[in-house]
Order: C-alpha cells, then structure tokens, then sequence
DNA sequence: ACTAATATTGAGGGTAGCTCACTATGAGGA
DNA sequence: TCCTCATAGTGAGCTACCCTCAATATTAGT
C-alpha cells in the first residue's frame, strides 16, 4: 500500500483507540459493540455463520466474540430448530438496552473524531470507501 | 464510531491482509515494511524515539519493531555519538535493497486494491485522510 | 555532587484476527 | 438402509500489533 494505504490504517488505528476507550465504560471492545450492533438489527436471529460474514471474519473468530457478549449477558445462544448444528445469536434486553447506549456514544464519538472535516468532506470519506469495502 | 468508522475498520483490515499476504514472501509484516520504509528514507540516521513517533506507536513498541528488523539483517542498532542514552536505527544495504521490492510491490498491491476507485476518488481520500490523521 | 529528566528495554497484557482438526449433524446416493 | 461427503460450530494454538509499568543507563540542571 502505498501512503494512501498506510494513512488509512493510521486513521484506523487512532479510531479504535479512542472509541475503545469510550467503550470502555461499559467493559465492552469495538468488535462486540459491532457484532452487538448486527444481532441487535438483526429482523431474525442471526446464525453464527451469518454474524461471521456480516462482520467479515471467519466462523471461528465469531465464536469469540459472541462468547464474550454471551458471558456478560448482551446476547444469548439457541439451537436453531431448522437445523441443529447451527446455533442462532439473539439479543438480551440487557444487550437490546446496551446497544442504544453505545449508539449515543458512537456518534458523539464520531463527531469529536471526524470533527475536523468539514461536513462533505465526511459525506466523501464515507462514499468512497464504502466503495472500497464492498469490492473487498 | 458511525458507519463510517466501521468502513474504515473494515478496509484498513482487507489492506493489511492483501498487502500482509504479499509481504509474507520476504518474511516481513506490514509494520516491518512500514518502518524500515522510514528508516531508509530517513537522511540521518533515525533515534528509535524519533522512529515511533514516526509509526505512531510508543517507544517500547518500535522497540520490537526494530528487533524484527535487525534479527532479520534489515537495520542495525548504534549508539548515538551524541547521547549514550540514545541508539540510532539504520538500514543495512540489505534492508536499502529490499525497500526497493517492497516498494515496487506495494505500488503494486495498492493499485490493485485501489483500483476500484476512480483516480480522483484516490485523491480524495488521500487527501481526507490526511487531514484527518493529522489531528489525531 | 545530587537530583530530576530522558532513552531504551524487560516483563507482562490485551484486542483482533487466523489455521487446523474434531464433533455433531444433515443430505444425497447405491 | 448404510455409506459417504459436506456443513456448523468450536477447542487448541498461533501471529501481528499495540499498550502500561518499572528498571537501567545516561544526561542536564542546581
């Protein structure tokens, strides 16, 4: 990658810092606040199979992270009844609750970091590399 | 973070992998090749505390940084002549020769990953970013 | 000479991923 | 039916990359 590359992991690198610390406060990382996002938005319980591909990572790592929503009580897991080697992740009220939390925060968040562009600056950033992500 | 934040994320994560895969063939990761990328572009040779705020990262954390790099023969350690307290990072003709490829093969993976985006779109987001670690 | 600051590193920790191999189940044929 | 192959999740173990805290060696200021 060339500097473009190295700037955009920079700029990632300093946002999950400061949104982790946010997130903090509620002993919960930015990756389980993303998965809790999905399985919060979720219309049917997710698969676990399924969270992995929306959060573009593999099965086993999913594990991970709905072990750690699972054991502070954010989401829980169910045999899904159409098939009973997958298992479904669905939201606790607790969870429900927590992510409308984080919701609130994220976009304080967001403003205070992406503050120093002006308003279509952001609007560009978010054009294009939604771009870049779907083509990945 | 908004969705923005997690675009981010999320491309800096495909970044490091594509561009990881492509650097495994010299047995250097990405932050190797992005600081020995500074070390040979420094014109003096670099303090390892002028290095890390370079990459951004802690002292203790380019400490292992260069580690990698000397054990693999691309930088060698000094001692500053002009504080004992002080070591001096620099490249050796090996590391000078493999920035070289490194580099050949970045622009490379960079176009490629990039590619999808308009040349103007680059430019963008070249230019967003930038302001945007800036202030970080 | 004493004290305070600075440069690096040892020890230890944490997030966010990955692969490989195993178990349990499902599905399609002979 | 029985056999084979594919699929869903997970245990074990690893890598990359970054952090803090405390120790050591030096320098610099009073």
């Amino acid at each position: 990658m060339d500097g473009t590359g190295d700037l955009l992991m920079t700029a990632a690198r300093a946002l999950r810092r400061r949104y982790g610390a946010t997130l903090a406060r509620w002993d919960v990382t930015p990756g389980q606040a993303r998965a809790l996002r999905l399985v919060v938005a979720a219309d049917d319980p997710l698969r676990l199979s399924e969270l992995a591909e929306l959060l573009r990572i593999v099965p086993r790592s999913a594990t991970e992270v709905v072990d750690a929503l699972e054991s502070r009580g954010l989401v829980v897991r169910r045999p899904d009844p159409a098939d009973r080697r997958a298992t479904c992740v669905l939201a606790t009220s607790e969870g429900e609750r927590l992510a409308v939390l984080i919701e609130d925060a994220r976009a304080t968040e967001a403003d205070a970091f992406l503050a120093v562009l002006p308003a279509d600056d952001r609007a560009e950033l978010d054009r294009i590399l939604e771009k870049l992500v779907a083509e990945a």
